[in-house]
DNA sequence: CGTTTTTGACCTGCGC
DNA sequence: GCGCAGGTCAAAAACG
């Protein structure tokens, strides 16, 4: 770490302005022994090579650092060098006192970080017994009830994934594992919530993971917006009923990665660009590619736990409200249409909108199975960065 | 010259 | 079976 441009002086004394007298700087005195200073480009490649040099060619003096003033007083050898060395005290005390305030600093930030990790490993905690709690009672209401007719209205999950998917779909957003482990914080803390996750069939919870999305909604002038993946295009569609076309594409960051994701403008506010990512990434990710990656999955994660954990694959509305709010600071929209359940993350609303809407969304919002969305929405108040 | 984007063709699933 | 729409492929073009 250099403090300043210094001199090599292992190398020839580098004329950095090319004037045919070596004479830049005429200083206070007009003496024979005048000192003078070469003029210093500090924004050259050659900055770093500084020449100080008298033009009796007695001695050379090693200019350190910036002070190009200290050569005015150059008449005077011995006052120089004392005020010098008191300069070079008073920086290297400023240095000492800089260094150990900023590692206290960082004492401090790491703290902070600690308190911050462990706080949202204990929300966490939290949401895994409300879940728990939420599931035995609805077992329970199952019980009391197994001859009601159920509705099964939000979400059709069941094994019925077709071979097409199977190939496009090797992984889903909802299989939080990476082979990098950087998923872990919420793939770890989730796959370690046992309640939901223990009652499912694997086969079941496999199946829906290949069918759900994550969509994320967020205002951006950009053609897409950066999460810290590298993505290639592959396709671009005109989708019926945007006038704005769909671009399709896919993680390029690892071969053979199966992320995918869509971009495409909304319709009702263009200046709305909607982000739907599928699959997980088989590869570590960039730490701004995280952030984004560990919200989709969490969130689908909380998305499987509320709703394969009931035998027949029906969604508890309360309980997937309850899911989302913790880990969610924005609106979490959960689109129950066929294919594909999509969970739309919508980042385009300020912080901190709390607002629950309950179950409006009980009543049937499928329509002939396809392509008729009907979004059940929850408006959540949690965090989702 | 290798990589990425563009774009028309092709494939698949679904409704009628 | 046909048509429609979404999704993917792959050759050509563009780009760095």
């Amino acid at each position: 770490m250099g403090l300043g441009p210094t001199l090599d002086t292992s190398e020839p004394l580098v004329l950095l302005n090319q004037a045919p007298r070596w004479n830049p700087f005429a200083m206070a005195s007009d003496g024979p022994s005048r000192k003078v200073l070469a003029e210093m480009d500090l924004f050259s490649n050659h900055a770093n090579k500084v020449a100080v040099k008298n033009e009796n060619d007695d001695h050379d003096i090693i200019n350190m650092g910036l002070n190009l003033d200290r050569s005015i007083s150059m008449g005077d050898h011995e006052i120089s060098s004392t005020v010098d060395e008191n300069r070079t005290t008073n920086k290297l005390a400023k240095i000492q006192n800089e260094l150990q305030r900023m590692n206290l600093e960082n004492l401090k930030l790491k703290e902070r970080y600690l308190q911050v990790s462990n706080n949202y490993k204990a929300l966490q905690m939290q949401l895994g017994t409300i879940m728990q709690q939420q599931e035995q009672a609805l077992s329970i209401q199952k019980q009391d009830h197994s001859d009601a007719n159920v509705p099964r209205q939000l979400m059709e999950i069941g094994p019925n994934t077709t071979s097409s998917e199977e190939k496009t779909l090797s992984a889903s957003v909802l299989n939080t594992k990476t082979v990098g482990g950087e998923d872990t914080l919420d793939s770890d803390v989730w796959m370690s919530n046992k309640a939901p996750k223990l009652i499912v069939p694997e086969q079941t919870n496999e199946a829906t993971m290949r069918k759900v999305r994550v969509s994320v909604r967020a205002r951006s002038e950009a053609s897409m917006i950066s999460d810290g993946c590298q993505w290639r295009k592959y396709g671009q569609k005109m989708a019926k009923g945007n006038p704005c076309p769909r671009a399709y594409y896919r993680c390029t960051m690892a071969a053979g990665c199966p992320v995918r994701k869509q971009v495409q403008r909304w319709v009702d506010d263009q200046t709305i660009l909607v982000t739907t990512y599928e699959g997980t990434h088989t590869h570590p990710l960039p730490p701004e590619a995280v952030a984004m990656a560990s919200t989709t999955s969490a969130t689908a994660s909380m998305l499987v736990s509320g709703s394969v954990s009931s035998a027949d694959g029906f969604m508890n509305p309360n309980l997937l409200a309850q899911a989302i709010r913790p880990s969610s600071s924005s609106m979490a929209t959960i689109s129950a249409s066929a294919p594909f359940p999509t969970i739309t993350l919508d980042l385009t609303h300020p912080p901190n909108t709390s607002q629950f809407i309950p179950s409006a969304a009980t009543s049937n919002h499928i329509h002939n199975g396809r392509k008729r969305e009907q979004p059940y929405t929850l408006e959540t108040e949690s965090k989702l960065f």
